[in-house]
DNA sequence: CATAACGCTTACGTCAACGTCAAGCGCGAT
DNA sequence: ATCGCGCTTGACGTTGACGTAAGCGTTATG
């Protein structure tokens, strides 16, 4: 298991520019170390690279994203005030998500009955006849 | 049931600016009628407005929206290929949103963990001792 | 040794999705 | 008749999330 990451490798394995990444750390959402100017990517910058790519995936901005980083961060040293703050936060990503996801599973469901509305015209033979263009419109 | 609405209602109903709308409607996102100046939405309007609103929550730009409305008119009066490009179309979405539901299911079961661990560690007791910052850290 | 190949910083540019005025029109109530 | 309210159309401003170009240092390879 690789220790260390240069920030070529990570970008190639995320899909990722390296001014994103750089990008992301000037916005504290990681924080490589340094050997000279150079950073050196750590499996926990990786380990938060991944969270970042998927916090963007489903709609997080980057600073949500920052936010719940700082609560897994700091939620366990801090006083019982700070843990539960996180959980109130935690939850409020969760009923987030929750949302979101209702709103995907409707979302599915009608492009199934798009789809499946496709289907069945075609099966039906509905859609056999070409076009208004079509160069054959006139003869039969 | 209501045959029309005003920019106001809409703006109510569904917690958005009069802003937004005209902007959705220079987007080529809905086109309501006008009486004289004003705008009046009708039910297919305020149907779109709907799928717009869901499809920005889920993660579509505004482009993507337009994109699959402008397909669900004109598949059905279109030739085969028009159908057939729709059909490409409503799939692409389809798995689009098909990952989109498995990266929040994962970030739903990660943040689940973090409460239940925040919980138990809450019940055991582990919490009770007040923080860094507190008064009667030098007494005892 | 020159020239990629990779890395760095600084700084201006861009695009989407609106926000925020400014200025004006129609119209029902006072 | 004029007040204010709601609606309108520009047009410029803003924010987030990077893109892009300039210019320079370091490593490695033919």
């Amino acid at each position: 298991m690789q220790r260390t990451y240069t920030i070529r490798q990570l970008t190639k394995e995320f899909d990722v520019t390296a001014r994103t990444l750089r990008f992301y750390e000037d916005e504290g959402l990681i924080a490589p170390e340094r050997r000279g100017q150079t950073r050196i990517y750590s499996n926990r910058d990786r380990a938060r690279i991944i969270l970042i790519l998927r916090g963007r995936r489903v709609g997080f901005s980057l600073a949500e994203i920052r936010e719940i980083l700082d609560l897994y961060d700091t939620h366990h040293d801090g006083g019982v005030k700070q843990t539960l703050h996180a959980r109130r936060k935690f939850e409020e990503q969760l009923h987030k998500l929750e949302r979101q996801k209702v709103d995907i599973e409707d979302s599915l469901v009608e492009l199934r009955r798009a789809i499946g509305a496709i289907d069945s015209a075609i099966a039906d033979g509905k859609l056999t006849a070409p076009s208004v263009e079509s160069h054959r419109v006139a003869a039969e």
